[in-house]
DNA sequence: TGTACATCAGTGAACGCGCGTTCACTGATGTAC
DNA sequence: TGTACATCAGTGAACGCGCGTTCACTGATGTAC
């Protein structure tokens, strides 16, 4: 029913001058994305606003779903690198409890990257809404999921089933809903939000069965 | 910035064929949704998917936004009147287990009403991403945190704070994701979200503090 | 170090199309008498 | 019970506009010699 729609970039900036042209594109995508929204945004638009014709857009996109989904790419990038830190960071000594206890810090790193840039939340909630789009949001959700599911049955030493993946998405995916809540609505306090959030999925994973160790 | 966008509807449908009609723009709203998406959907479009010409169209809505949030409203009423049916099936002797205890029947009564007609996940989606839009579904979920958070103040006999009001609307917005989750990625069990989803929130309110019992 | 030239980058102009919106109009409905 | 007629409902045609897309072209860049 849905068409097919090229979403891979054309030509690779290669002189500088380009790059220039290239990154103008993408920073006059995420404006528009705050001014207009997803609905309204346009090649035409995005070209004028970067400051060159149509056609030079043409060069590097196909069309604007291309655009979007490299600013998407990259801010999902730019979250899954926020939770490899985050690992490095507080990931000692084989303690599931001392990440638990630092989630709250993941959360508001996951919040500051992405109004980092213009546009972040818009963003956010353009993957979700627009069809050709949201595979970029999910693959980086699952990702995340696999890489905690495996942390997880490696501090547990339980078995990474089906179960353990589950429980794993439902944190991932909850912890993204607290963070867009915490952005979207002005009438709550992000900082209360982020803090509940965070307690919520500490609760949660408190719950979890371990191997009992043999002594 | 962005401009305003008039939502209220204008005449309202009097006679049985105005009726139909009114009817029919909402129905072809739903499916086109699902086949074009929020960003493809135009009055035109509509108004030939109902078998009707633009102008009878605009007799009834001012513009697209305003079928969207007509549509969008009458989701959010289905999904409160869920959230209120249930409170009345299982709020018996002032006991929040026994409601904490069916907490996954709620997430699968919301995720049916949202099934139930087509384009309930787009339409949900698109909420979310379009800004004329943005406040209905708020509204919405800013509405069921107040009751939440009465019923649990009454039920602990604790006072109506802010922090109890951002644990419930942590826990609505969990809950919504979590439907969301079980929709729109085929790669999960929506069975399986769904039981995780409620533990979760389960977990975080077995840890709300109740005043203690005076015996 | 200088420059010829292949390649890369961006332009101006044009196109057909679907969009939103409005108009004067015809036809349908339902009710007052 | 019948019908005149006020009101409601929907149409056909038209408009200007921004959209996506392509073309043949000019100009800029950088490197091989």
């Amino acid at each position: 029913m849905r068409r097919h729609v090229e979403l891979l970039e054309k030509n690779q900036p290669r002189q500088e001058r380009a790059k220039r042209t290239y990154e103008a594109i993408l920073a006059a995508a995420s404006e528009l994305l705050v001014e207009v929204g997803v609905e309204r945004i346009s090649t035409n638009l995005v070209a004028e606003r970067a400051g060159i014709t149509v056609p030079a857009l043409y060069r590097y996109f196909p069309n604007k779903y291309a655009v979007l989904n490299a600013l998407g790419a990259a801010l999902m990038d730019r979250q899954n690198e926020v939770f490899a830190k985050w690992f490095k960071a507080h990931l000692v000594d084989n303690d599931l409890q001392r990440l638990l206890d630092n989630i709250e810090a993941l959360l508001q790193a996951t919040l500051a990257v992405t109004i980092e840039r213009p546009g972040g939340l818009e963003l956010v909630q353009a993957l979700r809404a627009v069809a050709p789009l949201q595979e970029v949001r999910l693959q980086s959700h699952r990702l995340m999921a696999q890489q905690f599911a495996e942390i997880a049955a490696n501090l547990l030493d339980i078995e990474l089933d089906e179960a353990l993946l589950s429980r794993a998405r439902v944190s991932v995916d909850a912890g993204y809903a607290i963070v867009e809540l915490a952005l979207e609505d002005d009438a709550v306090s992000a900082e209360h939000i982020l803090r509940e959030g965070s307690r919520m999925i500490q609760a949660y994973w408190a719950g979890t069965p371990a191997r009992p160790t043999v002594s």
